[in-house]
Order: C-alpha cells, then structure tokens, then sequence
DNA sequence: GTCTATATGCCGATAGAC
DNA sequence: GTCTATCGGCATATAGAC
C-alpha cells in the first residue's frame, strides 16, 4: 500500500503548489520535497511533470463535472416534464453551485479551487487544452439549455455570454482567497456560500441582458 | 540613438512573449534574440526580468487608465452639472471602450490586450501586486460611481460585482485572439468593436441585477 | 553602450544500485 | 518501488574586453 501513499501524496503536494505558484512556477523538486517523496517518483508514477498536472485536473474536475452535468440535466428534464420554459438562473445554479458542494465534501478543495481558476489562464498549450476538453461537456450541456431557455436570443451571443460568465468565475476561483485592489477597508474572504449568492444573480442578469 | 532602439526592441519584443508564454515561460534569450539584441541589455537596461516586465506594463498602462479616468470623470462631471443620477452603462463605458480605442491607435497592442488579461492571472506575486497597484485608481473611482449610479445596493456587493466584471474583461483579453471551447463551428475572432458591444450590456445587467 | 564569455544554480528526466 | 547520483540543458545575472 506503499505506493498508492506515494502517488496520493504528490498529487495533494502538486494541487496545492500548482494552485499558488502555476504550472510553470512549481518544480517537481518543490513537488516531491513538500510530499516527502524522492524526485524520481514523480516520473516513475506519472511518467512527465505534464501528464502530473492533467492528473491533478482529472481527479477532481471529472467528479465535479458529473455532478454539474446531473444536476443540469435534472433541470433540462423538469422543464420538458412541467412544459414551462427553463429558467436561465437554474442553469447558472447547476455549473456554480455544485462548486461549492464540493468544496464541503473534500478538504483540500480550497486549493483546488484556485487551481481551476488558474488552468484557464495558464499559458501552457498542453495544459489548457487538456483542461478545456474536460470542460467542453459542461458547456455545451449549458449552451443547450441556454439556447432552449433564451428563444429569439442568437447562439453566437449566448456563447460569448457564458464566454463572460466563465471569466468572471474562473477569476473568482483564482482570487478566492486572496481579492486584490482593496485600498480601503479590505474586503477580506468571503464564504463560498456568499460567494456563490454574489455570483449568479450578476451572471443570470448578464445572460438575461436585453438585446 | 542606439540606446532608445535598444530599449524599444526589448520592450516590444518582451510585450509580445509575456502576452504569449506568461512571465514565467518568457525567458530573456528568448526575448534578446526576438528583440535582436544582446543578452546582457536587458539587465544594462532594465536592471532585472522582473524591472523588465514592470515597464512592459506601465509604458500602456498609465496611458490607458488615464485615458479611462479622464472619461470616468466626465460622466461623473456631467452627471453633477444635468442633475440627474449616473448611468452605471456609462460608467461600464468608461472603462471599456478606450481599451478599445487604445488598440486602433497602436499597432502593438493587441498582444497587449492578452498581456494586461494575462497580468491577473499572473501566478508571480511582484509582477501581479504592481499591476494592481497601476489599475487601483481607475477600480476606486469606479466604485465611487457606481456607489452614485446605485443607490441602495451596499458597497460590498458593488464591489463583488466590479471584480466580476474585471473577471470577465480580463479573460476576454486573455483569450481575444484563441478562444477555447468552441465544439462546433469555430465561433473565431470578433472584432474588438462587436466584442465590446457583446461585454458592455452583458455586466451593466449584471450590475444592477436586482438585489 | 554593447559585446563575449562565463559564473552559478535549478530544471526535468534518467540510469542503475538496492 | 524506491533510492542516489548525475546528465544535459537552460535559466538569470555579471565580469571584463572593446
């Protein structure tokens, strides 16, 4: 059982110092010393410090994104039984909130958080993309329901809109605990669950906006 | 005349990699040899990497943010003299469009855009820290507006909302030229023009999204 | 002011003992 | 599976010739 210890060790070492440092900033010496594990077990367990960040990604976006899409899909579903229109706000609800479920669920989730923050902005190709591609489910699950819940509202605007949406969450994520440009006051850290009621009336409004 | 070219070169050439690769995966050979200068005229020159990108940014950036706030204090001005509340798209206005402006008058700027998108994002605590510092006057004057603009609604939850749309602009940016996750159809490049007219309505509904 | 040459150190990755 | 030792390369920064 020594090596499923070893592995689950640098993964939660490289969540956490990928989250604050970004890929480029973090070295697997900094990786493996912070998990207590000797250099060359990076490369014997995950082969690349590449195919370690898509690990890293995979092993909470994957669960998170099941459950966005469940919940979604729940949604697009109630509607075709009820006959009423989809409420643009619900399918907001189903990509935000399960966020923040998760991060109840597991501890080291705060760090991950920003590190999903992060993965969009990162200027690695290989990175984002790999990213990307597990994402694109989710959003064109969203676009769908968008489409059906905005009618005479072209696609193209929608897309750009749910466009918006990610940037404003994405950066959420990345500043989640640490909000800058406070000269006076210091808005300080605020709980998820505030956060998440912040976040969606702005990004329904947004999608909402008149033409 | 030489020393002007010099320092010109590396700047242009240092703007056009941090916008691609990030702070981190730029380094200075890569800029030297773009720049077609020597190694060492970086540090001659700007003393360090970390003086070099401090100047990459300020030498657009105290330029636009002027440009943003003398229009910020324009609306606010006329505001005051019609006696009539602010109107918080104006006040989105202000500071989006002469981003806008500012890219049809440089011929650079583009890679500026995703460099200034990029620049929030930046893991680098230095690089990040002083670029808030250059765009904290702008973000507290448009608070103050949009305190005015919005009567009623609590600071905190303006406040929440303008890191929102910092969010969103700056993600745009930082994907203006590749943007991700689009399945079908590639939706491409739009103009900076169309792009604005897509994000202005978008987070003045999001700001006054009811409470 | 601009160059070459180099100091010094960290990087990711691997070979080979155990 | 895990270790030590090390390879080859690139990083930033500087010293000193011109």
């Amino acid at each position: 059982m020594k090596q499923k210890d070893t592995k689950q060790n640098i993964l939660d070492a490289a969540e956490e110092l990928f989250a604050v440092d970004g890929y480029h900033g973090t070295s697997l010496r900094t990786i493996t010393k912070k998990a207590g594990v000797n250099l060359a077990s990076v490369n014997y367990h995950f082969g690349s410090k590449e195919e370690l960040v898509v690990e890293v990604l995979r092993r909470r976006l994957v669960p998170l994104n099941e459950s966005r899409i469940k919940k979604l899909q729940k949604v697009l579903l109630d509607e075709k039984l009820l006959q009423q229109p989809v409420g643009v706000e619900a399918i907001m609800r189903s990509f935000i909130e399960p966020t923040l479920k998760f991060r109840d669920a597991s501890p080291g989730a705060m760090s991950f958080l920003s590190l999903i923050g992060r993965a969009l902005a990162e200027p690695d190709d290989t990175v984002r993309k790999k990213f990307a591609s597990m994402m694109e489910p989710v959003f064109h699950l969203m676009l769908e329901g968008l489409v059906k819940a905005l009618p005479g509202y072209p696609k193209e605007v929608l897309f750009w809109r749910l466009h918006f949406t990610i940037g404003a969450t994405s950066h959420t994520l990345r500043c989640i605990d640490n909000v800058p440009m406070d000269k006076e006051g210091k808005m300080g850290t605020l709980s998820t669950e505030k956060l998440v009621a912040m976040l969606l009336p702005f990004v329904t409004a947004g999608m909402e906006a008149p033409l």
